[in-house]
Order: structure tokens, then C-alpha cells, then sequence
DNA sequence: CTGTTAGCGCTTTCAC
DNA sequence: GTGAAAGCGCTAACAG
């Protein structure tokens, strides 16, 4: 007897002195096997500690009840909480989650999926660096499992995709700074290559010029240096903004905490509206208006539509890349608080 | 042909006109092959998509190259963090993370362990719900896998592990806030059935004997209700507390905003240090001093500490039980700022 | 340098 | 009810 090492099936058959089939089947359920036989297989299981073997399942053809989600970063609020939901999900249909970090970089994207694809994952939710990458595209075209593109599409690809409305979103929101009487709203950001910023870019200009207002749009904040010195070039320029909207969280608090140094009066002075809510945007003074994203939804309903396509391919069968998967755009929520002016 | 479907490594050497071992020692490495037959397969291997199978390659005996991180929950920010370092060791070692929650539930996390080790994870990293349970001990004692604990240890366990000096850390602020001249120093907190939480609780008790004053702890505060009933009654007390000790990052959460609530001066009136730093505890006004854990680090040195036993173990060899794993105690760091007093 | 062959742990006909 | 045996995709002797 192998000691020291994981048990197998065929050992617990040995010393339950039956047949392998017999194990195989008081694993599955028990279904087809006598009581007595039942109990004393299982009672043998348990003093051997077995536990089955994915990987020999698996090897049969079998699902992995594994799912990979790949993402820019673990430690970043708002894919933290899209992999709590896909993970949740995930349980719910018996399956692990297994995640996978890119920082937006496209080269690690495709060696994540790649990896992923080894170890056969029975389907995939990626949010995509690059909405246009040829690379991920081609990968992609010649995966044979399910995917179900989050928080940014992939173009020209037949996988279905469950993103924000972004354009709207950023519409709204800076519709709300034109209602407020703001002039000379500034739009700060970085990373212009993400398709949730470009989108959120275009619905600023478009309530802008609705408005007759000029855009200034200032694309270069990156960390809180960045910040400081854009803000300070604006606010000492000849027509200083009166408010800012900044297009992702990090950028709102770099503005937040280069407003609050400056010694500006928020809102009074300069007002500030920010894309994506975080934790204490309520708690700082003034509490900072945004513009929520429904993160949660957007992970669940993407995990969902994925293991939708799982069970409707029947056992062996693999993804139908022929027919395009369902586009899902969900609604933002603009959540008032007193940066913009409301509660000032 | 089986078309759409994963290609195997049996129809690419079909394909080549080679056989098996000669495509297996390409995807391999391509030793001992020649040019020109590792050329020509690769094409072929290119053309038809293939990418190796890693749980036939288990079944060889070989390992998943799959480490498990099990903890309470992937959307708390020290989680999180914990995360992504362990991920990032992870991928150095050519490995991938599966990370599992537990939500503190005891028997979901002997749930993720069985789920763990039925995908065959070479190794594995637990923040343990509970630091005396047997069935955890139980079901540890019968793992063939090395196994590290990270942030709280698990008792009688011969496992090593990666925890903070949460005793010496609560200690250390607790004497830092009796040096500001503090008397009356309520310490506040929940889930006092986590290790951390009774560590710090005694590290608060010992400063505070130490110093002859009277402890005031409370350890019902969960939520923000529970925060804002318990202090609303410390305040109106015949002895208000001149400064709260908060144990845990989203207690000293709670506990700022009701003191904000409240129109309580901090520090002037109440004083407050947290346990474990947060983004914002330096941007809310006063800015918040805390006792800040060297997560990444925990993180990190618990994973190399796996893969230093994974790679210690040749091959096939079970994991070694008899000698009990290294722990590590990190320190802490008190990072002033003003909520105590000290740049008020 | 290259191919043949025997399993790894499990599920699954197909008999009994 | 139960078991024997084939084979999933791959690696690793062992021959050539």
C-alpha cells in the first residue's frame, strides 16, 4: 500500500475488496449499489481519506467545473468585488473560479488565457485590455469553450459581453454639472486606451456641446502627481474650471486630495463629480458625488450568461462560435451628494 | 477528424507524421529533436490550435501547478491585497492561484479545502475562520499537501505560518495613545472570535494594566448601527472615553463616522487610532492614525514558504508532516497622523 | 534523434 | 447489483 500520498480509487476498491465500477459508483451518488455494500465502501473511503481525482475525471471528457476570469488587477475595488460575484456564481454551479491578473498589459492578457486554456476551463470571462486587440481576437476565434466578455467588449468577436453604459453614464453626469450652472467643466483622466473611458470621454463632449459649453479635457492624470500638476496648471490659467469630472475613481480622489491641499472650496470654488463610487465617498468632507456602476450586476449577470452556454451544450458538444452571444449594457446610477453642489 | 474540440497531442503527431513522444518533447522544450522535425511540428501544432492538456499531464503524476488561497472573503481590501501578492508568487513559480471564500464559515472553508484538493492544488494557503477547530485540524492532519496559514495560525497544526504581531502592534498604539495623556481608552470591536482580534484585544489589555488604567472594551460593534448605538452610550456615560482604540478596519470606519455624526471633535474631544491602514485614512479629515500589518509581505513570504516545501519535496514524495512548518510573526508599524493627536 | 508501449485515476459500456 | 476491460491525453522508459 502506497502510503503517504493521495489515495485512489482503485486502492479503495482493493481494500473494500469490490470492484472498481462499485467505487465509482458510491462516489457519484451511490445509485445502482446496495446499501450494505454502500456503507462499507463509504466507510472505507473515509479511513482512507480518498477523495477523487478532478484531473482522471476530466481526462474522461468531462467538465473541469472550472471557470477562468481574467482581469487587469485583484486588488483593485471594483474587480475585487466582479471576482466576489463570479465566485459566488461560480459555487452556485458547482465550479471554482479561477482568476488571473493582466494590468492591462495585452502580451500578459493572452499568456493568461493561455494558461487558463491548459488547464481547461470550461468557459471564460475576460475583461479585455485592448476592446481592438488583433492577438486576443485571433486567441480567441480558435477557443473552443464559451466567453463572456465583462466591463469592456471585445470587437469583432461573436462572444456575448455584459458591460456599463458608459456614454450615458458620463451624459448624464455632466449633464447634472450643466443644470448645476457650471461654465467650464474639466474632464480629467488617464489610461485613454480602455474602452469604459473612451466611452465615458464621448459622453462628456457630447453633453458639453449640447450644451454650447467647450470641452476641456485633460487626459493625462495617471497617479497624484500627475493630478496636482494638471489641476494647478488649470486653475491658473485664465478661464479656471469651476468643475471637474473625474473619469475613474482613482483619479476622483487624486483630485479629491489635490483640491482639499490647494485649499479650494469643494463645491464652492470647484465642484467635482466622479465616475464609479468607492467606499468613503460618503464619509469624506464634502462627500463626493458619483456615478455608480452596478459591479455586482455586471459580474453576475456575465457568470450567469456563461454558464448558460455551458449547460446548453449538451455534455461533449463544443461552443457554438457561430451564433454571436447576447450584449448586455447596463444602466448607471447617479448617486448625489454634496461635491457636485446638491447638499453644498 | 474531431473537429471543434480541443486538439490532442496524438492527432498533431498524426498530423505530423511523428509520433507522440516526439510532440511531447516539443511542447517540452524541444530537446533532442531536430531542427527541422521541431519546426514542422510546431507549424502543425500552430495550425491546428493545440495547447496541451495539463490534467492528462497530472495524471502522469506530475504537479497541477496549482496552489490554493483559501480566505473569508476576495472584495476585502486586506484579502484582496493578500491576493494579489500570493498570485504574483504564484506566477513566478509558473503556478496558478485558486482562490476560494469562506465568508469565516467554518464549514465552507472544510468545504473549499475538500474542493481544493479534489482539483489536486500542489499546495495550500488558509486564513483559517477558526484557529481551534478540529475538524479543520482533522481534515489538515489527513492532507497530503503542504500547507502555510497566513494571518492567523491553526493551533496543534504542524503547519507553519505567516501571522502578524497583532498582540504587540495593539500594544504598542494602546501605550502610544496613553502617551498623548489619554485616560479613558474604550477599545471597540466584533467577530472576537477571530485569532487577530483576541491578540489585539490582549495587547490593549496589557498596555492598559500596564499603565493602571481601567479597560473599556466593547465588542459588539458589527455594523455601523452597532457602532452608533455603543458609543452614543460611552458618550453619554458618567465617564466618557477620551479616546477610542478601533480593532479592525471597518470598525474604524464606523467609529469616524459616527464620531462625525455626532459633531465630536476628534481629536480634542475623542481621540482615535485604528487597526490596519485603509486608502483613505489619510485623506478624511482629521486624518486617521493606524496601526498598519505588512499584508503584501505576509502574503508573500506564506507562499514562498509553500513553494519552498513543494520544491523541497522530490518529485512524487508526499508531503513531509513530521517536522512542524516555520512561523512567522511580522511587526506591525503605528503610522501617525492626526486622529490621535499627534499633528492635530 | 525518433517511435512503441505501458500506464496515471477514473468513467463507462457491456456482460454476468 | 456488480465487475472486467477499454480508453481519455499525456509522459517516460526502453528500444532502435
Amino acid at each position: 500500500m502506497k502510503k503517504n500520498a493521495h489515495a485512489t480509487l482503485t486502492e479503495v476498491a482493493r481494500k473494500a475488496g469490490v470492484g472498481t465500477t462499485t467505487v465509482s459508483r458510491v462516489i457519484n451518488g451511490g445509485e445502482r449499489v446496495s446499501p450494505k455494500t454502500l456503507a462499507h465502501v463509504l466507510r472505507v473511503i473515509e479511513s482512507l481519506g480518498y477523495t477523487p481525482n478532478e484531473a482522471a475525471r476530466t481526462l474522461k471528457g468531462h467538465r473541469t467545473k472550472t471557470i477562468g476570469l481574467v482581469i487587469p488587477s485583484i486588488a483593485d475595488p471594483f474587480f475585487s468585488s466582479c471576482a466576489e460575484a463570479a465566485q459566488a456564481v461560480a459555487r452556485a454551479n458547482d465550479s471554482l473560479l479561477i482568476v488571473t491578473t493582466t494590468q492591462n498589459d495585452p502580451d500578459a492578457e493572452i499568456e493568461s488565457i493561455k494558461v487558463l486554456i491548459r488547464h481547461r476551463t470550461d468557459g471564460l470571462l475576460i475583461a479585455p485590455a485592448d476592446s481592438h486587440g488583433s492577438a486576443l481576437l485571433n486567441l480567441l476565434n480558435r477557443i473552443v469553450i464559451p466567453v463572456v466578455a465583462i466591463d469592456r467588449p471585445i470587437y469583432k468577436s461573436s462572444c456575448g459581453c455584459v458591460v456599463a453604459d458608459n456614454f450615458k453614464g458620463a451624459r448624464v453626469g455632466t449633464s447634472h454639472l450643466i443644470e448645476h450652472g457650471y461654465k467650464r467643466i474639466a474632464c480629467l483622466t488617464g489610461e485613454t486606451s480602455l474602452y469604459t473611458i473612451r466611452e465615458r470621454i464621448k459622453g462628456y463632449k457630447k453633453a458639453i456641446e449640447n450644451a454650447g459649453l467647450t470641452p476641456i479635457l485633460d487626459t493625462s492624470v495617471t497617479d497624484y502627481k500627475s493630478a496636482e500638476r494638471v489641476i494647478q496648471k488649470l486653475l491658473a490659467g485664465p478661464n479656471p474650471p469651476d468643475a471637474i469630472f473625474a473619469l475613474k475613481n482613482s483619479t476622483t480622489i487624486y483630485t479629491f486630495e489635490v483640491l482639499q491641499k490647494l485649499n479650494v472650496a469643494v463645491p464652492q470654488t470647484v465642484a467635482l463629480l466622479g465616475f464609479d463610487d468607492f467606499e468613503l465617498a460618503s464619509t469624506v468632507r464634502p462627500s463626493i458625488s458619483v456615478i455608480e456602476q452596478p459591479v455586482e450586476n455586471m459580474a453576475r449577470i456575465a457568470a450567469e450568461q456563461l454558464f448558460s452556454q455551458l449547460l446548453d451544450a449538451p455534455k461533449g458538444t463544443p461552443h457554438d462560435r457561430s451564433k454571436p452571444g447576447e450584449v448586455f449594457k447596463l444602466d448607471t446610477r447617479l448617486i448625489l451628494r454634496s461635491s457636485c453642489g446638491c447638499t453644498a
